[in-house]
DNA sequence: GACCAGCTTATTTTT
DNA sequence: TAAGCTGGTC
């Protein structure tokens, strides 16, 4: 027998030994999951199969270098990197590079962010008359589910919502405005590795060859076009697994398909389905309170999760007379757990499902002197000076790639203003074949030659003309880059725009890393080129900035962001209708796309609860201050028809029981002498 | 280009 | 309530 399939539970032991055919594994909270993927790769490798065979497509980065840090640990180093275990976006790049270079075309492309999307749409968005203003983000929503369907602009469905009609309207300039700037959004980076496959036998043969077992966590997440992808390379040989959780499936609004996890015998007929249900995580409680809220909801494979722990205290329902005494309470709680029963800081998460309940627990854990840390938030390549500093390398690796040259023209500023910009744009866009930065070459002919703006824009195009050869010849990067910058004078007014020293300092040492970063991946890598690093940086932005948090801290989270995690105590809050379930999925706005409703909050509710190893906290308040206004509040619905014997009641809220008001007059009139 | 006043809008977030 | 954005002014 493999070793990798010792110290396994029986169904563990299966899910890791059917190694051929379809496979889907229903991983409960708790039960193993990782381990089973891990065990699975090593077994592969155990019974011959190259490590260069396998691929494990995972949801994020960080999930990726954690499988391949334990996959290390069993297999030995070197054979954990030679397998591809990356995300799908990462793994489309790589296809799609392979591709063209094999078709001798140009791989040059720049990976659009979240951030470029918007700045196309808003561009285009200034460029067409649809007579009204448009949230920006509805709209790239829209055009990104058309993408993930393989809707082109032709084969829209028809509709009078004006949302769909006026991104039904930008869909196809979208579309040429990527094409001109040699860019791939997020979205490409799935679907046209999928058209490639779909469209040539050879090309899914040569890929379907290279990749004989492919594996895929987190299945629940996964949207319909990355399905079509898998079908695409592993629906030859169908040594095809995924693992999941439909209980956990929590990112509908984004674009995700629960029933991808739930039909994937339709897709994979004949898929063998192994369940795990045996939970190492938490005690009894949690458990039974968790079982009892998912199972209300009507589509799901069934499933219970069963405790292998004993014993546990009971979860607490709490309920504050308003956020302020919630807060307060929680703080209070906290220090208890750690100064009475001897819990780390660290050991502590507080789960909240929208991010403005944080401000007032914040409040009250700094004045209780409860160390805390948020976890999530403002994010490394967010940041302004990091994409000032990115837009330059993109522009020199890539003339036409117009988003950063926009960004750039002007910052820091040099005299091209927005009218000036405009009537560049203009030329460019009346002239076929011609960029913007055609137009910047061009500005005498364009501008006519008394223009004011011609001097910095020729000091401009002689800045980018000098640098981009060296940063394209490939060789010393990150010195290239710093002089590049050094004289673009970004530095000088950044300073000048910082409100303090320290802030500045604080601003530099981000740009200064995004150097380090690039001279260290210009160590670690054969042929490093700047493109792929700062493509690189599109697809692995936040992975490395989690580091720098203090570490014995109270760990404060959206229920979002908790997944994966897992805490000896763990307090929700804000247990309450309009808040979980959030109000905005309760009564859409009329730009929102239909969402998976009610069903996804109540398993936002059961992720939250599993997280919970040993003590579970559900806390809400009579009444809150929402949007500046007091209003009763009614207790979240998820927690209706619970079976009693589970919890213990503390309402903070409601008059003290009559036993304790006799008490406590009795005291008083003691006291007094009376 | 910097600053201010008034207006609008209030989820979740990774690639 | 409060933060973030827009449009206007200097």
């Amino acid at each position: 027998m493999s070793r990798w399939l010792q110290g396994l539970n029986e169904e563990q032991r299966q899910a890791v030994a059917a190694v051929d055919g379809p496979l889907l594994v229903l991983a409960g909270a708790g039960s193993g999951k990782t381990r089973v993927i891990t065990h699975r790769i090593a077994h592969l490798m155990d019974g011959g199969v190259g490590p260069e065979a396998i691929l494990a497509v995972t949801f994020t980065n960080k999930a990726a270098d954690e499988m391949r840090e334990r996959l290390a640990a069993m297999v030995g180093k070197k054979r954990a990197q030679v397998a591809t275990l990356s995300t799908f976006h990462a793994f489309g790049l790589a296809l799609l590079k392979d591709e063209t270079q094999r078709r001798r075309r140009n791989a040059r492309l720049v990976v659009f962010d979240t951030g470029d999307q918007l700045a196309c749409l808003r561009e285009l968005l200034r460029r067409v008359d649809l007579g009204r203003t448009f949230d920006l983000g509805s709209l790239l929503q829209r055009i990104s589910g058309w993408k993930n369907a393989f809707l082109a602009p032709g084969e829209l469905p028809s509709s009078d919502d004006p949302y769909d009609e006026a991104a039904a309207e930008l869909y196809p300039r979208y579309l040429e405005q990527l094409e001109a700037y040699a860019a791939v959004d997020f979205d490409d980076l799935v679907c046209q590795p999928t058209k490639l496959l779909e469209g040539s036998a050879a090309c899914r043969e040569r890929w379907a060859a290279r990749f004989r077992y492919v594996l895929v966590d987190e299945y629940q997440d996964t949207n319909a076009a990355q399905l079509r992808l898998l079908r695409a390379l592993g629906g030859g040989h169908r040594n095809v697994c995924v693992v999941g959780d439909d209980d956990q499936s929590i990112y509908g609004w984004r674009g995700a398909d629960v029933r991808n996890i739930l039909r994937f015998g339709d897709d994979f007929p004949g898929a063998q389905v192994i369940a795990l249900e045996r939970n190492y995580r938490s005690c009894p409680p949690i458990l039974a309170l968790a079982n009892q809220v998912i199972a209300a909801n009507p589509e799901r494979h069934p499933k219970q999760l069963r405790p292998t722990r004993h014993g546990g205290v009971k979860v607490r329902l709490v309920v504050g007379t308003d956020g302020e005494s919630e807060a307060r309470w929680v703080a209070l709680h906290l220090k208890q757990a750690v100064e009475r029963h001897g819990r780390g800081w660290g050991e502590a998460a507080v789960l909240y499902r929208s991010n403005i309940l944080a401000r007032g627990l914040e409040e009250a854990l700094r004045e209780h002197g409860v160390p805390y840390r948020v976890f999530g938030g403002a994010a490394f390549f967010d940041r302004k000076e990091v994409k000032d500093v990115s837009a330059y390398l993109r522009l020199c690796c890539n003339p036409f790639d117009e988003i950063a040259l926009r960004r750039v023209i002007n910052t820091p500023a040099r005299g091209i203003g927005p009218v000036t910009v405009a009537k560049l744009a203009a030329w460019a866009e009346a002239t076929p074949g011609r960029s913007l930065f055609a137009a910047l070459q061009q500005a005498p002919e364009v501008l006519g030659a008394a223009d004011r703006a011609l001097a910095p824009i020729a000091e401009l195009v002689a800045l980018i003309g000098k640098h981009a050869p060296l940063l394209r010849g490939g060789g010393a990067l990150a010195d290239q880059g710093r002089m590049l910058i050094e004289a673009t004078g970004l530095r000088g007014e950044l300073e000048r725009s910082s409100p303090s020293g320290k802030i500045f300092e604080r601003r530099w040492g981000h740009v200064l890393g995004l150097f380090d970063g690039l001279a260290a991946y210009c160590r670690r890598v054969e042929r490093p080129s700047l493109a792929d690093y700062l493509n690189r940086l599109a697809l692995f932005s936040s992975g490395d900035d989690d580091a720098e948090g203090p570490r014995d801290c109270v760990t404060l989270c959206t229920l979002h962001g908790a997944k994966g995690l897992e805490f000896p105590l763990v307090i929700m809050v804000g247990l309450e209708e309009g808040l979980l379930p959030h109000d905005r999925t309760l009564n859409p706005q009329a730009n929102d796309l239909d969402s998976s409703g009610v069903d996804e909050e109540r398993r936002l509710c059961y992720v939250g609860i599993t997280r919970a190893r040993d003590e579970l906290v559900l806390t809400r308040a009579a009444r809150r201050l929402i949007r500046g206004r007091a209003q009763d509040r009614q207790p979240s619905r998820f927690l209706e028809g619970l079976v009693a014997e589970d919890f213990e009641l503390e309402d903070l809220s409601a008059p003290p029981p009559l036993e304790d008001v006799k008490a406590m007059v009795a005291a008083l009139r003691a006291r007094l002498g009376a």
